[in-house]
DNA sequence: GTTATCACG
DNA sequence: ACGTACGTGATAACA
């Protein structure tokens, strides 16, 4: 028989530092109790233990400390953000059915040391696990360690028998203790012998095999140097040091394995802790969906009933309908009418819709209701009903695809969670029913793991995914009230799903042969690049791989390594740049650098995801960004290049179709304008209100020099430090940026809030609020929460600081674009113009237009970007036309 | 899946 | 004494 201990303290800490800082909602720390399991779930499934138990440290003073006034005095004290964690370790354990040893006055390690003999005296085998060393004095034939590891959320671990011991020390376990006494442990407080480091202490016991052995044989003969004086001056603190590190195995405590025997966790209560820990992956991993459904929870689990059919998904035994006329359907669609939330849920592909008021849930079924489905689709998104959906953003795109109508969504679970916490980027469905409305959604594979075949399974999910948006409604709704955030909603993230779905159906053209070509050209310069490069290296070798570039570079060249990354030298442009001069492989290397990105991410990125119609539609992302921007994916249309001549051709392979030209307009320095109204600071509105440029007026109050004065290099230094205003700014990385001195960029600085302490004041203020209140907001509510401004680690706290600076303008000027956006387009309708918004690029909007309303859209763009927010100072935006995108920039 | 790099505002 | 600008996404390498 086989019982496994784990040394409690010591794991729970090994997986505190490995596993990143993790929090629920509500602010309890999680991420040492996550590990913990994940390190206990492995090393079960390694050791099949038939019994187990976790030994614990208790507060205050032990046996061993009493005897000597030094010992732990320097053992840092837990972090807050893990002792928080560590009475809820304790009950995830109890529900676990895990019992936990420990005895006021001794140490796990004397509980473990008591535990393993009880062990030996039963004639049981005995793993200890842990993360200290420590405990390697218990290993004998039946007591071996498991040393665990955790590196960036891996695990492993190592174990111990005596031969390995034996192997690794070169003595037997027992005389770790030996050891110890000698060489001392600076993380226990145990002094040793002063001058006696690790090498010296095993070559001693080596030679003598015993700390006794040593000073039986302590001659000035036998010791060289200064040896004998040191063991001779250190031995009272070598036989303390003995005592200190000596594992106690007589622990008082009531012990036998069989008291440990692997039990059945308490199911409910396992349930409870994960649910409150928002530990969704493991309450599947440890099989507990089905206990939310015994103890009368809203919804019945998706485990069991999975091959019943459909039935009751809202569990107050209605009858799920699912029309197969028109007839049965407009039965339904009164009773809809009449109802204050309509959820539904849709397949992708819109071949069936889930529809749930909470009286009369139903199934439309495409190949149910035949030629009246689409019909039942237009009828729904009429406008004659108040619909709430999750994505609302996806469901308009689909319904714009097919061109069916797509009125009266009121309310989308998915944006509403969004602004209620933004920096969270994701919001699954399942996730949010779990944490809001502890409701299960089951998975697909569950259910056909089950035995439902597929579609019955789809059809069941859908049914379950409405019933989750309706229950989530309420309290998304009763959140945004809660944070004041309901016209935010109302008026700008929702409608805006609108807008986003018609420019992602509409795309953009690209020049399919252009850019092939162009990827030719690149192919043919990558190749000679390459070769030289090679030449150079005398040899070859991969060049996108930074690990061997940094050899060839820094080991075959010799050339001096800059920057160091994590993993190895740094080879990134900065670092090359300085040493362009040292080598001419270094120009083809950045040369190489340039064309490869262009033709993987642009040239082929691109041409890979052209369509039919010889447009790319990208998606939107409306729900990710901490500040509020859009962004956009598969393909990022905001990353096109522009800086570089060679990059910007790719722009030119935008266009227009044929007898159209691109508008394009921009705001004039949005981030600053806002930043000088937020901050209402006068000098700066002044300079915005002088309509100079900006950055010039900055350089001559910051040099203070005349405006006429101002060089292109005192220019761009004010530049520098615009930026980084608004980015939250640090000496360092100004130094850095302009590579002057250290003192020289605190100098620009102190000059720059000199000058506008409006500015100063706004970000003392910001940071003030932000950690008073948990969360900093935009001139419009949006808020982003930063709790890391009260974290206990100087970096964390400085990261979160910018943090708090740069949100409220970034996302206030991401609010203005937004509104610019719905703005646009209701003039362009208004206007009965055929010009479409395409793509939005966080300060730009493009506009596809026939060749005959260019003009017009030019002013009507202008124009609503300009009167979308009024701020102290004027928002100026310019439109300029062309027949690509680069001409049209 | 994580890391390094580089494209954009 | 420590490491450093804000916000994104795609690609290739490597574990």
């Amino acid at each position: 028989m086989k019982l496994m201990v784990l040394d409690g303290n010591s794991v729970i800490n090994r997986a505190f530092y490995g596993v990143r800082l993790l929090t629920t909602r509500d602010g309890q720390y999680t991420n040492a109790i996550y590990g913990f399991l994940n390190i206990l779930d492995r090393v079960r499934a390694e050791e099949k233990p038939d019994a187990l138990c976790v030994a614990f440290d208790l507060h205050g003073p032990t046996f061993r400390h009493l005897k000597y006034d030094g010992y732990k005095a320097t053992r840092h004290g837990m972090p807050e953000e893990l002792a928080q964690q560590m009475p809820v370790m304790k009950d995830v354990l109890r529900a676990m059915n895990i019992p936990i040893y420990a005895c006021q006055g001794w140490e796990a390690d004397d509980v473990i040391g008591t535990v393993a003999k009880a062990c030996g005296a039963a004639n049981w085998d005995c793993v200890i696990v842990t993360g200290d060393r420590d405990s390697l004095q218990l290993v004998d034939d039946h007591v071996t360690v498991k040393l665990v590891v955790t590196k960036g959320g891996q695990t492993t671990s190592t174990n111990y028998t005596p031969s390995l011991f034996r192997a690794e020390y070169g003595f037997e376990p027992e005389r770790l203790i030996d050891l110890k006494a000698l060489m001392g442990d600076a993380s226990d407080n145990i002094p040793g012998v002063a001058g006696v480091g690790p090498k010296t202490a095993t070559d001693l016991l080596l030679k003598y095999g015993t700390l006794n052995g040593v000073y039986e044989n302590l001659t000035p003969q036998n010791m060289k140097g200064k040896l004998y004086e040191k063991l001779e001056n250190g031995k009272d603190n070598a036989y303390l040091s003995f005592d200190l590190a000596t594992i106690r195995c007589e622990a008082p405590i009531e012990f036998a394995p069989t008291d440990a025997l692997v039990r059945e966790p308490d199911r409910q209560a396992l349930y409870d802790l994960f649910l409150r820990l928002e530990f969704v992956k493991l309450i599947d991993k440890y099989r507990l969906r089905d206990v939310g459904a015994v103890t009368g929870r809203p919804q019945p689990a998706p485990g069991p009933d999975g091959g019943r059919p459909l039935a009751a998904p809202t569990g107050m035994g209605k009858a799920l309908a699912i029309p197969s006329s028109k007839d049965e359907f407009d039965a339904l669609f009164a009773h809809w009418k009449a109802a204050d939330c309509v959820a539904l849920a849709a397949a992708g592909d819109l071949d069936a819709v889930a529809v749930d008021d909470g009286a009369h849930p139903a199934l439309l079924r495409r190949d149910r209701l035949g030629l009246a489905y689409d019909f039942a689709l237009a009828e729904l998104f009429s406008g004659r009903l108040e619909l709430t959906v999750h994505g609302a953003k996806e469901l308009l795109r689909a319904l714009l695809e097919r061109c069916l109508p797509c009125e009266g969504i009121v309310f989308d679970t998915e944006v509403a969670a969004y602004l209620i916490d933004a920096a969270r980027g994701k919001y699954e469905l399942s996730r949010l029913a779990l944490e809001h409305c502890q409701l299960q959604l089951p998975t697909l594979k569950e259910l056909t793991e089950a035995g439902t075949p597929e579609a019955e399974a789809k059809a069941l999910l859908l049914t379950r995914q409405a019933a989750a948006v309706r229950a989530l409604r309420e309290p998304l709704s009763a959140g945004l009230k809660a944070q004041q955030a309901e016209k935010l909603f109302t008026e700008m993230d929702l409608p805006l799903c609108r807008v986003l779905a018609k420019m992602e159906v509409a795309g953009v053209l690209v020049d399919a042969d252009a850019l092939h070509g162009f990827d030719e050209m690149l192919k043919a310069r990558i190749e000679t690049a390459q070769q030289e490069i090679y030449r150079y290296a005398g040899g070859t070798f991969n060049i996108n791989s930074p690990r061997q570039l940094g050899e060839v570079l820094f080991e075959r060249l010799g050339l001096p390594a800059g920057k160091k990354t994590k993993t190895g030298w740094s080879t990134n442009v900065e670092v090359l740049e300085k040493l362009r001069d040292k080598h001419p492989i270094i120009g083809q290397i950045m040369e190489y650098r340039t064309l490869t990105k262009l033709q993987a991410t642009y040239a082929e990125g691109l041409l890979k995801v052209i369509g039919p119609d010889g447009r790319v539609r990208t998606t939107f992302q409306n729900t990710v960004t901490a500040t509020g921007r859009l962004s956009s994916t598969d393909p990022n249309l905001q990353n096109i290049p522009v800086r570089t001549d060679l990059g910007a051709e790719i722009r030119k392979m935008f266009v227009p179709r044929p007898g159209w030209v691109f508008v394009d307009a921009d705001y004039s320095q949005i981030e600053l304008r806002v930043l000088s109204h937020m901050a209402d600071d006068k000098a700066m509105q002044a300079a915005f209100n002088s309509g100079e440029d900006i950055h010039r007026v900055t350089a001559s109050q910051v040099f203070g020099t005349p405006l006429e004065e101002v060089t292109p290099q005192m220019r761009r230094s004010a530049k520098a430090v615009n930026f980084g205003i608004v980015y939250g700014i640090s000496e360092f990385s100004l130094a850095e940026d302009l590579g002057v001195s250290r003192a020289e960029a605190k100098a620009y600085i102190d000059s720059y809030l000199e000058k506008y302490h409006g500015v100063r004041e706004f970000m003392q203020a910001v940071v003030e609020q932000g950690t008073r209140l948990g969360y900093v907001a935009t001139l419009y509510g949006r808020r982003r929460y930063i709790p890391e401004l009260k974290d206990g680690k100087y970096m964390v706290r400085e990261a979160a600081k910018r943090m708090a600076m740069n949100s409220p303008i970034q996302g206030t000027a991401a609010d203005i674009i937004k509104l610019a956006m719905l703005r646009v387009d209701r003039a362009l309708t208004q206007a009965g113009l055929k010009a479409k918004l395409v793509l939005q690029v966080h300060d730009e909007l493009i506009v596809e237009c026939p060749d005959a309303e260019t003009e017009q859209v030019k002013a009507l763009v202008t124009r609503e970007m300009e009167s979308a927010a009024a701020l102290a100072v004027p928002l100026t935006a310019d439109a300029k036309s062309g027949r690509s995108w680069y001409e049209a920039k």
